[in-house]
DNA sequence: ACAAATACCGACTGTAATACTTGGTTATAA
DNA sequence: TTATAACCAAGTATTACAGTCGGTATTTGT
């Protein structure tokens, strides 16, 4: 198991969409605005969320990013997982018979604690986070800002 | 909270400490082999744990590290945040009252998942984990050598 | 007094991951 | 047919990781 600021990122961004979801999809753009993070690497990490089927991407104008399947069945372990690629890192291989009985000790004791945060991390899921925050009727969610395409004068895009 | 391999191997190191010891200090030069990590390395990690108190060395023929207390008192958090410092992350430097409410929520989620992440891992000590794996009482504990310090023969220090 | 063992310490290094950039190509809605 | 957005691949600067090297400080046994 790893937890990096990458896994933070993509669980962060999430949370996000989560958040502003059920109103069609949200772009990368907003994301990157809201959360601060470049968008380029951002499409790096929705590349593997949306390879795991933990979201769907629709092209064109008007379009976005949807949740790949209810925020019930997507836990933080699934995300983490997604884009912090697990390391398995026993010397051992982790196979039970290897020669020196006390190398494997700890290891079978590592491993042990890894499932066990691995476990903790699968039983949250982004609705249950999401709920606990008891933010979601307050003014959070970002206004749709209206989806014409005339946002000439606000300044994010090229001049058109 | 962080979790990468650098904690892994602090744990790891920690655990070896906690069973090898009770019968005199544990070097480093012995958890560097059985371990697989290399000995500087572990020498900095130490020096971590050390400042945190997680660990107490006696220097001299003979020496080599205890647990600063004992092991029903030692967390797998209290590790991991010894040598993986904690990042935080948050571009609002934590505070409540920034301007855009929407950023913060985000960030609230994940400070709270983040904390729940560190809770979780503070209930875990290391007597706890040996004992769950049920493996103290198999030779899995080093054989002292004789501490005589006559390991002309041994091959592992330069030729005396 | 001396030599060896061990902790302790700081600076350096190669590798890999992180976080980001650049410059595209598709697909789709207006 | 044009702008929007997802999609894609390659490159880059920075950092963390993991380890090396060469030393100093203490303590023990002879």
């Amino acid at each position: 198991m790893r937890l990096s600021t990458k896994g933070r990122y993509a669980v962060t961004a999430m949370l996000d969409l989560t958040l502003q979801g059920g109103e069609g999809p949200v772009t990368l753009a907003e994301i990157s605005e809201t959360q601060g993070i470049s968008l380029s690497y951002l499409e790096q990490l929705f590349a593997c969320l949306r390879g795991k089927q933990l979201v769907r991407g629709v092209r064109g104008p008007g379009g976005g990013y949807y949740l790949g399947r209810p925020a019930e069945e997507i836990s933080i372990a699934d995300i983490i997982c997604a884009v912090d690629e697990w390391v398995e890192f026993t010397r051992c291989g982790g196979k039970r018979d290897c020669k020196d009985g006390k190398r494997c000790l700890t290891h079978n004791l590592w491993d042990e604690l890894s499932s066990e945060i691995f476990n903790f991390l699968s039983s949250i899921n982004l609705a249950e986070l999401v709920e606990r925050g008891g933010l979601k009727e307050e003014g959070c969610i970002r206004e749709k800002e209206n989806s014409e395409l005339l946002v000439s004068e606000s300044g994010k895009t090229r001049a058109a």
